[in-house]
DNA sequence: ATGACTTATGGCACACTGTGACAGAAAGGT
DNA sequence: ACCTTTCTGTCACAGTGTGCCATAAGTCAT
């Protein structure tokens, strides 16, 4: 890895801590591109070339959460039925996050303190969530043997699986450590497995 | 009912139905407000006033949904089944639809076949319902006599039928009749009950 | 009708996001 | 050292969305 990847993910990186500083600081909507810009010292301009738009600041989460459920997916038994599959990616992607180091966890929290009550980017994440579900959907058919388009029942596996996702990572409000976090989507897995009927999943 | 609402209601409607025109003829985002206004003779600047924004124009059947959804949950006996509740008020919306002029079904499809294959403009959507469930959560959460805030099986019954719903306005690819969006969408609905355990929802 | 009142509209200036194009700087390889 | 590739800043620009103010249209008296 050269200088110059080095260097490109020490800037995207200043890039996200200094905007969701400033974010908490003085709110989303009134923190322009050029404040952020301006506390890593680099041209508006090329704060787009590291980020598609402000809201994809807000994002940078799922991404990392998506490849690691795809993969968790890739890995689980064929046999599986497909939601308990889809829970243990879940799980996954928690485990990730409580393995990760103090500077991640941070922006992790951080992140979570910034969505706390603001419907907006709530609904930019639940967006960006729909996006990945399609994704999962076509995992999910493809484990299943059917067509996507035609079978119900993979769409419902997947977003009853998102359901629990976003309720677990959700619900807890105000301040959470991520032990905190992880217990109650612990919780909310279990719940979730146990309001559904076994087998539902085929 | 003055002139002054019957006019106001007949540009908004104008407004409407010229941008979904538009968004279909050339696309969502190549369409702009000025277009919009152009076509149908009033100021960019009064289109921001029937609209807050461009996004707003899709997601103007949520509104009326939201709405309908509330109320139908309102009228339900206190002691039914929270997610049998949600149940009934969806079918309340597609009842809704389906006896709406043929002014208001053409709108619904046409907004319908709009969003088939935009993530974008479904995203939008979405995060819409992201909303709508905050106020749904609160609304069950009083039903069954618990703080929203606490209690997780609230927002996870809510967060089931959204997906019911999602699922079931989604999944009709291509140009659909209400009657078949209809049926498609009771189809999910008896498969969502049947996914889950039988008082589940206490 | 006439006038007074309220509300809707248009026009203007403006801030902000996001993009294309180009020139110069930095890094990589030889 | 050189040349190539990639990154960066600058500039110009299109588009969305908002505040402000003057004017036009509607409402409701008398």
């Amino acid at each position: 890895m050269g200088l110059r990847e080095r260097k490109k993910e020490k800037t995207r990186l200043a890039i996200l801590d200094a905007a969701l500083d400033l974010f908490l600081e003085q709110g989303y909507e009134s923190t322009t591109v050029e404040q952020i810009a301006g506390a890593v010292d680099i041209s508006p301009r090329t704060f787009f070339r590291y980020f598609t738009s402000k809201d994809h600041l807000v994002l940078w989460f799922h991404d990392h959460g998506e490849e690691i459920m795809l993969e968790t997916l890739d890995s689980r038994p064929e046999d599986e039925p497909a939601f308990t599959s889809l829970m243990h990616a879940l799980r996954a992607v928690l485990h990730d996050v409580e393995s990760s180091t103090p500077e991640e966890t941070e922006r992790f929290l951080k992140l979570r303190r910034l969505l706390d009550g603001q419907p907006r980017l709530v609904g930019l994440s639940v967006a960006r969530g729909a996006e990945t579900e399609r994704h999962l959907v076509e995992a999910v058919a493809a484990r299943r043997g059917v067509d996507p388009d035609e079978d119900q029942l993979s769409h419902l596996i997947v977003a009853f699986a998102s359901c629990a996702m976003r309720v677990g990572f959700e619900c807890p409000r105000r301040d959470a450590t991520v032990p905190e976090i992880s217990r109650r989507m612990a919780e909310t897995i279990e719940l979730a497995e146990r309001s559904l009927r076994p087998g539902w999943d085929r």
